[in-house]
DNA sequence: GCCTAAAGAATGGCATACCGTTTTTTGGCG
DNA sequence: CGCCAAAAAACGGTATGCCATTCTTTAGGC
């Protein structure tokens, strides 16, 4: 345990306990330091994070309600496991919203927001050819949250955030195995054109297919069981 | 207070307190019996309902998850009031989702589904004939949300779900007021048809457009103050 | 008579206590 | 040696208590 600790310098004052106890929760979720489907003991948490299990059961609650844990009446809070279906459901619901987005932010995008995004992708690219799936994993995942960000439709930015949350953990470990990466690296480069271009539709439908591609024939759950390593989330 | 009470004959082991008092605020809220911006004391909203102050705070958890109210530090929840932007975001998101639902239920739907939904659109259209602003409403959205359910798409039902609500009062309001309701009326027709024909894109588009219009316009909230009647939500 | 400040009431945040259920451990029997 | 049952420990659900902050009301001064 390095990198994740409660009250991480923020604005102590202005948020409760319970945000605070969330936020912990979720990163630690989110990077996998616990397996899907282990059991969250309120008890044992609150006295590691040194509160009462007040703010531990209600961040229980709000993680529950951003679907990252499990409430089983009387058997307490399990990581939520993601199903094959489930990410499938869930991937699908992202690649329209992605696309959605990305038309909004052909429309709404400034020059500078465009090369920024442009600069991003060659920093993947550059990770690409290194072989750097730990760089091009962050990268890639900065860029389509940027287009997300760059459409300027908050309720967007917030629902795309806590989807993409969901995901994230089988999102990474495919990453690691994924072998058609130049593929991907190839409808990358077609999605920057077509943001050059300011071509909504046409960065709209190929962002959907390069999702639909990736994770429509998302087979078999599996993987290793060894914990992520720290990496940035971006997906503020 | 007469519809709406909690303990509703449900599975009354099968879930916990929190969720029975999550559930009846949820009602209370979405059928505006709450007012936008109202403070919602949990001492005296707890001793209402006869339960401790504890399920009544994660309640509101929950709801906060939801979007359906606000808590601010130290000053407690409040309904959560959706500003004109908030509404045009929020209402694009639903446009987006609805337009992929279409397009998934044309995939999967059955034709005894697409006969219900003829249906309930002529009953609706019966509804409109005879200026029954209520039963047209209950039935537009049990149309729409039916839609969305035959799409398959859990992940895509449940955030529709939820971000429904989140528009539901101002809906309502729009559609007491809303002159323009024969445009509305031969969109639908349009809808239909193009679902009757199993055109996914055409029903997709249609819908967007429908949705599009009939919310990006949305002006000021205003609106008179008295609470909506009780109305079946349709949206579980 | 109005504005302001201080005291008291109310409210939210967090901790803890109690109870019933569930899980685990252990001891006895097959 | 393994399996099952009973007891004990652990755990989650709810209620309640205490404290700090906020809101309200009232009393004093301008």
């Amino acid at each position: 345990m390095t990198a994740l600790t409660m009250d991480e310098a923020a604005v102590d004052a202005r948020e409760g306990l319970v945000e605070k106890v969330a936020n912990y929760l979720r990163e630690h979720i989110v990077m996998d330091h616990f397996q899907p489907g282990q059991r969250l003991p309120e008890r044992k948490l609150a006295e590691e994070l040194d509160v009462s299990r007040t703010p531990m059961r209600e961040a229980f609650k709000i993680l529950a309600a951003e679907g990252l844990v499990v409430i089983s009446p009387r058997r307490g809070a399990v990581v939520a496991d993601v199903s094959p279906q489930d990410v499938q459901e869930k991937a699908y619901v992202l690649s329209v919203l992605e696309q959605s987005a990305a038309e909004l932010c052909c429309a709404n995008a400034s020059d500078d927001d465009i090369a920024e995004l442009q600069a991003l992708h060659f920093e993947m690219k550059a990770a690409f050819l290194r072989r750097d799936r730990q760089n091009y994993f962050r990268l890639n995942q900065a860029i389509h949250n940027r287009i997300v960000s760059l459409s300027g439709n908050n309720s967007l930015i917030e629902i795309h955030a806590t989807l993409s949350r969901q995901l994230y953990r089988v999102r990474y470990l495919s990453n690691l195995k994924n072998e058609k990466w130049s593929v991907a690296m190839d409808e990358h480069e077609a999605i920057m054109a077509a943001l050059e271009a300011r071509d909504g539709k046409q960065v709209g439908n190929e962002l959907r297919n390069h999702l639909g591609k990736t994770w429509m024939k998302y087979a078999n759950p599996a993987a290793g069981d060894q914990p992520l390593a720290d990496v940035d989330t971006e997906s503020g």
